[in-house]
DNA sequence: GCCGTTTTCGGCCCGACTGTTTTCAGTCG
């Protein structure tokens, strides 16, 4: 058991105990250890012998030891495994609708012994909950809403998640013997953000027809299978413990690029394709491409031939959505796309003077360590008290101590000063301009109220972006804000005003963030506004987040030129002066510590 | 349940916002 299987059944018995009205501050414990142990660099699996060595972590007591040793051993915890004998093995799952948290679930339980999502449901249907307390028709109704939204996206995994489970199986099957490539399909390999199955592909002398015999029966013992689907010649099929599905197909090597192309996709991309390999008097399936006449194979062994003998330059993955990518492939006109090389720095990282974990000398250095040429810290300010949000003081001395950090490195990297300040509901930011006047980066966020009226959300963040001292917008709880349908904010408004004046829109690389979509990036383009995509790392590691935004971003078609920390330092602080320019303000931007060159490119 | 001690128990991050029971509980970050 890895250490986010352990922090997630640690997280889980920490909401069940709340939903039971345990003691707040156990129940605080069990997040704070789940929190340590999703931190923690060492596996928790390898120490479960050492019960000294657990219990040096800050938050692992003599309790909590005991606990992660049986998790490890028996993946559960005995409180959890108690709690949800008492309720429902579902019962978490209510917690996952908005508006919904213990005392809702707790109310519905005492009340209609209500304890999964399909029980809600019924109980809205048959009128079971009217004449509770606290739930008006108001109320229910967005109840109806919230499930309707968990339908849509409920059997599906993150993207880092499904990840994580095809990096452990890439390991695993790579050191199967007879085994050679192992590759990934389907929509992790289109980057999608969420992902339905996993498709792997193997290929190697164990994978030729009639031989495979050995490598199935190897594969299927994964440890971290829980039930076996499908056990074929050619084909292995099962669910994780987390519930993944899995599809691992043996593949001759001549059918790799064809069984490649096939299995990544889509299927709106895959019909066009084949319908214009009809046309031209081909065949193709996951086997290869063949010309219908007499059956003879022209291209199956790379996808680069496959797409050649079509007319088509070679289309990335992320682009295969039948969206104008095969067009723009017969004429040489698929763009540049972004990639993760592009990035010179990251523009939105907190630290311990809030909610981060590192200092900012840390968060420096492991941005130095990916090779970025700046970042800007942007802790809290002062509104979101819960993470210890920086009041005007405090954000004034963040900022000298910044200053202070930048000039030490000497120039390895630049580190700008910046903060995350919150959108108050009137659209007036909760620091004043004299503070923000002292940073280059100001992003601008909001945090609460997300069940303000559409015209009132719209309003207020279009006040807040007028203010000329903010530079990026920031991410709007993303999720809840923007993916709703209709949009709870009016988008193409706001990213018009944005493009105005100049004001950058952040795509939040956290794949727990779900910011913006494809489409709304796609406006954002549209609207000609300048992307930031920052990872909003709470720490160093969490900058690795970056890729998963890239790969968002590609999928929108997003080119270098569109973002703007893709700039070398100088361009990039001459585009925040544009902003300056553009608002009519007399704002000067902050002269940088330390020699700065402002015409690189 | 953890921690730090004044070694045996008390303290343990807060504030904005919504809906509504119009004074506060519940949710969120």
């Amino acid at each position: 058991m890895n250490n986010q299987g352990i922090a997630r059944l640690l997280e889980e018995t920490a909401d069940l105990l709340e939903i039971d009205g345990g003691d707040s501050f156990r129940i605080r414990s069990y997040r704070r250890a789940a929190e340590a142990v999703e931190q923690s660099t060492v596996a928790i699996a390898s120490l479960v012998d050492m019960p000294k060595r657990l219990l040096e972590i800050p938050g692992i007591g003599k309790g909590m030891a005991a606990n992660l040793q049986v998790a490890v051993r028996e993946r559960s915890i005995p409180l959890r495994d108690e709690l949800l004998a008492r309720y429902s093995a579902e019962i978490l799952d209510l917690m996952k609708l908005p508006g919904v948290g213990p005392k809702t679930v707790r109310l519905l339980w005492d009340a209609a012994k209500i304890a999964s999502i399909d029980a809600l449901e019924a109980a809205i249907r048959s009128g079971a909950l009217q004449g509770l307390p606290r739930m008006s028709e108001k109320q229910v109704a967005k109840l109806k809403k919230g499930i309707e939204d968990y339908r849509k996206s409920s059997g599906r995994f993150r993207i880092d998640h499904a990840e994580e489970a095809w990096l452990a199986l890439r390991a695993y099957l790579g050191a199967l013997s007879g085994v050679e490539t192992v590759t990934t399909a389907g929509s992790l390999r289109r980057g999608r953000e969420t992902v339905g199955d996993l498709d792997i592909l193997v290929t190697g002398p164990a994978c030729e027809p009639g031989a495979t015999g050995e490598l199935v029966e190897a594969i299927a013992r994964y440890e971290d299978i829980r039930d076996l689907i499908a056990k074929g010649e050619n084909k292995v099929s099962f669910h994780l413990q987390s519930s993944l599905q899995v599809d691992v197909r043996l593949l001759p090597a001549r059918s790799f690029g064809a069984a490649l192309q096939y299995f990544t996709g889509s299927k709106m991309h895959n019909v066009a394709l084949r319908q214009r390999a009809l046309r031209m008097g081909y065949t193709l399936n996951e086997w290869a491409l063949a010309r219908v006449d007499d059956g003879s194979v022209v291209a199956s062994e790379t996808e680069d031939a496959i797409y050649s003998v079509l007319g088509l330059d070679w289309i990335p993955p992320e682009l295969r959505e039948n969206l104008g990518e095969i067009e723009a492939a017969q004429t040489h006109s698929l763009p540049r796309l972004i990639a993760l090389d592009d990035l010179r720095g990251d523009l939105h990282m907190h630290t311990h003077a809030t909610d981060g974990l590192h200092s900012i000398e840390e968060m420096a250095e492991a941005a130095c360590a990916r090779g970025y040429s700046y970042i800007a810290i942007t802790d809290h300010s002062k509104n979101l008290a819960m993470t210890n949000g920086l009041n005007e003081e405090r954000a004034l001395e963040h900022i000298a101590r910044i200053r202070a950090v930048d000039r030490a490195l000497g120039g390895r990297i630049r580190v700008f000063a910046g903060i995350e300040v919150d959108i108050l509901t009137d659209g007036e930011l909760d620091l004043p301009d004299a503070v923000l006047a002292e940073m280059e980066i100001v992003i601008a966020s909001v945090h609460t109220a997300l069940q303000m009226p559409r015209e009132a959300m719209t309003r207020r963040i279009l006040r807040a972006v007028e203010n000329p001292y903010v530079r990026i917008l920031g991410h709007g709880t993303g999720r809840l804000l923007l993916r709703r349908e209709p949009y709870e904010v009016d988008l193409p408004a706001v990213l018009r005003r944005c493009a105005e004046l100049g004001v950058a829109v952040e795509h939040n690389a956290a794949p727990e963030r779900l910011d913006l979509c494809d489409r709304d990036l796609r406006l954002a383009l549209e609207a000609g506004c300048r992307l930031v995509v920052n990872t909003d790392a709470h720490d160093r590691r969490q900058l690795d987040k970056m890729r998963y935004g890239v790969r968002q971003l590609r999928r929108a078609w997003v080119r270098p030129a569109d973002v703007l920390n893709t700039l070398e330092v100088g361009a990039l602080l001459s585009a925040l002066r544009a902003r300056t320019s553009a608002s009519g303000s007399c704002f000067s931007l902050q002269s940088p510590v330390g020699a700065v060159s402002t015409n690189s490119s």
